[in-house]
DNA sequence: TTTCTGACA
DNA sequence: TGTCAGAA
């Protein structure tokens, strides 16, 4: 839909995006150099975030949470946008679902990954219990 | 007042 | 990451 549109459209300053995100301006720059967002800037030079960069953001939070670095943050969100190149673009009448069951699966993936991937003894387990709520 | 960049305890 | 400086 033309929601996308709205969703990237760059609107709010850094200020904003902290109490949104509850992420220090700090952190929000750090991860802005390691390219994990990339908001728009203004004649001045000012950051500006849409609606999907604060949603990146969260991510990023949820995953920085969980003990994954910026490398594996990385991964995951270039993962997440592989499979995204618009697959619809016309009259799509029907959409909501499809949004959440992406996110979930990839998740998983990610996850399983991520078990693989990091620390094999003790993380694990936290890593389940922050999982728990994706697994119905 | 808010944000930006660069740098350091 | 937090925080300070100096400039927009």
């Amino acid at each position: 839909m033309a929601d996308d549109i709205r969703r990237n459209m760059p609107l709010f300053p850094i200020g904003i995006v902290m109490k949104l995100t509850g992420l220090s301006a700090r952190q929000i720059r750090y991860y802005e150099q390691h390219e994990l967002v990339k908001p728009a800037r203004t004649k001045g030079n000012q950051r500006l975030f849409s609606l999907n960069d604060i949603d990146r953001l969260l991510e990023i939070k949820s995953l920085i949470e969980q003990g994954v670095n910026i490398a594996g943050i990385k991964k995951m969100l270039a993962m997440k946008e592989a499979g995204k190149p618009s697959p619809e673009a016309a009259t799509e009448p029907k959409a909501e679902p499809k949004r959440k069951e992406l996110t979930e699966k990839e998740l998983h993936e990610l996850l399983k990954q991520q078990v693989l991937l990091h620390r094999p003894g003790q993380a694990a387990t936290l890593i389940q219990g922050e999982l728990s709520r994706f697994f119905h």
